[in-house]
DNA sequence: CCCTGATTCGC
DNA sequence: GCGAATCAGG
């Protein structure tokens, strides 16, 4: 498999969103995590917080002066630290749990007079699982539950060639999805990943945000004092959605 | 053990 | 540029 544009793209629209490297791989297909995370850093995406990570160069300077006690301080460069700069309060893709796979709302026209294998460029990128209604129990806001593990059965990554399934509903038709996002056009998640109406705002971007103007306002936020803040800060992965 | 991302380095 | 191997924390 290639890094073609349509999988960077994907790369970097679910890198963004929080989704861990295996899933990004997972979705993708044809890749490893590794693969994925290489990746990610040769795009230069890493910014996220990594389980590892040493983040203190004094302690690597004494590591390192203390490993090799007989070479001369090689100068420990006071690596700039984080700057207090307006907190994000609430980073929607942080509290990510496990969106689905991506969600194309691509609509694919299948047609069906025409049975043989054409190699159509169908955005093969991401599996799609048809918006099978998922019936399940209906939680007290009135959304569905879904078991954890059953966000969507990932197991059959494989590449169909045909998307049939998208079926173009006038629902979707003016609704940004995963594969369409790019970097001027807002990423804000809208509704909850794995639903049938999941998309993405779609707005033109706030320049140097991920999110339209609207969203940089949601995500983006004076850190309050605790009794000052509001109640429920958005969230637009997970969590019951108050309808 | 499992997971995670970071890094290295041969290709 | 790519990604397996490896590392290291949770």
């Amino acid at each position: 498999m290639s890094w073609t544009d349509e999988r960077i793209q994907t790369l970097k629209t679910m890198w963004e969103a929080g989704q861990t490297a295996s899933q990004i791989a997972e979705a993708l297909g044809g890749v490893s995590r590794n693969a994925v995370i290489g990746k990610a850093h040769r795009l230069e995406l890493q910014a996220r917080p990594s389980p590892v990570k040493p983040n203190d160069p004094e302690a690597k300077a004494a590591a390192a002066a203390e490993a090799s006690a007989s070479i001369a301080t090689p100068a420990p460069e006071p690596v700039e630290v984080e700057a207090p700069k307006p907190a994000p309060v609430a980073p929607p893709v942080a509290a990510a749990p496990k969106p689905a796979a991506p969600v194309v709302a691509e609509p694919v026209v299948d047609e069906p007079e025409d049975d043989e294998d054409q190699d159509e460029v169908a955005p093969v990128a991401a599996p799609v699982r048809a918006p099978q209604p998922i019936l399940r129990s209906v939680g007290p806001g009135g959304f569905l539950r879904q078991a954890p593990g059953e966000q969507q059965p990932p197991s059959t990554p494989a590449p169909p060639r045909r998307l049939v399934p998208a079926k173009p509903s006038p629902e979707m038709a003016n609704k940004t999805s995963l594969l369409e996002l790019n970097d001027r056009i807002c990423k804000w998640p809208l509704g909850h990943p794995g639903e049938p109406d999941f998309h993405f705002c779609g707005k033109a971007v706030n320049p140097g945000f991920p999110y339209c103007v609207d969203h940089c306002g949601h995500a983006y936020q004076a850190q309050l004092p605790r009794r000052d803040r509001r109640p429920t800060p958005p969230l637009p992965f997970g969590g019951p959605r108050p309808r």
